[in-house]
DNA sequence: CGGGCCACCTGGCGGC
DNA sequence: TGCCGCCAGGTGGCCC
C-alpha cells in the first residue's frame, strides 16, 4: 500500500484518536511481523502516552512521552483500522492497541512486510540516517538533484525510487510524476537539464499532494485510517495503464507500455516522455 | 561503491 | 472448480 500519500493519510486519521492517550495495553497476536518483536516492546508501550505523530518518508512516527518512539512502516499490505474496546481480531489483524479513550487501533498486514520497532532516538535509526530529504520539504529542490545526480549512471525511474536520495516516493508515484513532467523513466540522471529537473521537483510535489487531499490509493489493501478508501487509483495517468491509451497525447500509435527496470514495473508514454 | 537479483509473505487474478 | 504461474504500493542482503 504505502508510499509518501497513504502513509500520511493513514497518520493523520490516527493522530485524532491517538494523540494524547494512553496506551492501556498492547496485544501481540503473532511474535514478529518483518522482524521479531524486541522482548520489551509490549511492556514499553504500555501504560506510555502519546505525544506527537509524525512521518518520516514512509515511516510513521509515534512518540511517547516516556521518550522512546515507536516507529511503524507499513510494507506492501499493512493498514490501520479504528474500533471499540470490544473488537474481534480478524485474520492478519498482528498488533492491537487498547487506548485510554476506549478506541482500539489494530495493524492488519497480510504480507508482514510491515514492521513496527521502538527507539530511544530518532536521529541514530539506521533508515533514518541514510535517508534523503523529504520531497514536500524545503530541502528538496532541483539544484539537490542536479548536484545529487552529477556523477550517477542510474535511470531516473530507479533514482527517485532510492530513499536515501529522495524520501518517501514508491513505484506509483515514480511513474505518475516523470509522466507529469515529461521525462522518460529509463533516462540516466546525469544528462537531465537543471531546468527539467525543476519541472520533475515541482511534478513529485503536486502528485504527492493531490494524492494526500483525496486520500492516497486505494488498490489493495491501503484504506484511510477511518475504513474509507483513497482515490487518487481514479486520477493515474500511467499507472497499471498497460496498452492504454494516454491521456495527455492520446495517440493511438504510442500506448502506454510497461517495461520493468530494477524488478519493478515502470508504466509511461514513449511519445511524451523523452 | 553501484547495480542487479532475489528473498521475505499472502492473496488475487487470468489462463488452461 | 482447481491448479499454476504471475503479479503486487517495500526493504534489504548478497553477489558481482
Amino acid at each position: 500500500m504505502p508510499e509518501l500519500p497513504e502513509v500520511e493519510t493513514v497518520k493523520n486519521g490516527l493522530a485524532p484518536v491517538w494523540l494524547n492517550q494512553t496506551i492501556r495495553r498492547v496485544e501481540l497476536r503473532r511474535e514478529n511481523l518483518r522482524y521479531p518483536f524486541k522482548p520489551d516492546f509490549k511492556e514499553t508501550l504500555e501504560g506510555a502516552r502519546v505525544t506527537q505523530m509524525s512521518r518520516r518518508g514512509k515511516y510513521m512516527i509515534v512518540s511517547l512521552n516516556k521518550g522512546q518512539h515507536l516507529i511503524i512502516h507499513l510494507g506492501m499490505s499493512g493498514s490501520f483500522k479504528i474500533e471499540g474496546s470490544l473488537y474481534v481480531p480478524v485474520k492478519h489483524d498482528h498488533v492491537l492497541f487498547y487506548l485510554s479513550n476506549d478506541k482500539t487501533l489494530i495493524y492488519n498486514d497480510p504480507r508482514r512486510f510491515g514492521f513496527m520497532v521502538l527507539v530511544e532516538d530518532i536521529e541514530v535509526y539506521p533508515p533514518f540516517k541514510i535517508m534523503g530529504p523529504d520531497p514536500l520539504g524545503n530541502d528538496f529542490n532541483a539544484p539537490y538533484l542536479k548536484r545529487k545526480f552529477k556523477t550517477l549512471e542510474t535511470p531516473i525511474k530507479t533514482a527517485l525510487l532510492n530513499q536515501s536520495l529522495i524520501a518517501g516516493i514508491g513505484n506509483i508515484y515514480a511513474c505518475e510524476a516523470l509522466h507529469m513532467a515529461g521525462i522518460s523513466p529509463l533516462k540516466p540522471v546525469q544528462k537531465i537539464s537543471l531546468s527539467k529537473l525543476e519541472l520533475l521537483t515541482q511534478s513529485i510535489r503536486d502528485v504527492l499532494f493531490k494524492a494526500i487531499e483525496v486520500g492516497g490509493s486505494s488498490l489493495k489493501d491501503h484504506r484511510q485510517a477511518d475504513g474509507s478508501l483513497g482515490y487518487f487509483q481514479h486520477q493515474f495517468t500511467v499507472y497499471g495503464r498497460e496498452n492504454a491509451l494516454c491521456l495527455t497525447c492520446k495517440r493511438e500509435t504510442n500506448h502506454i507500455k510497461r517495461i520493468v527496470q530494477a524488478g519493478r514495473s515502470t508504466f509511461y508514454c514513449p511519445h511524451c516522455q523523452r
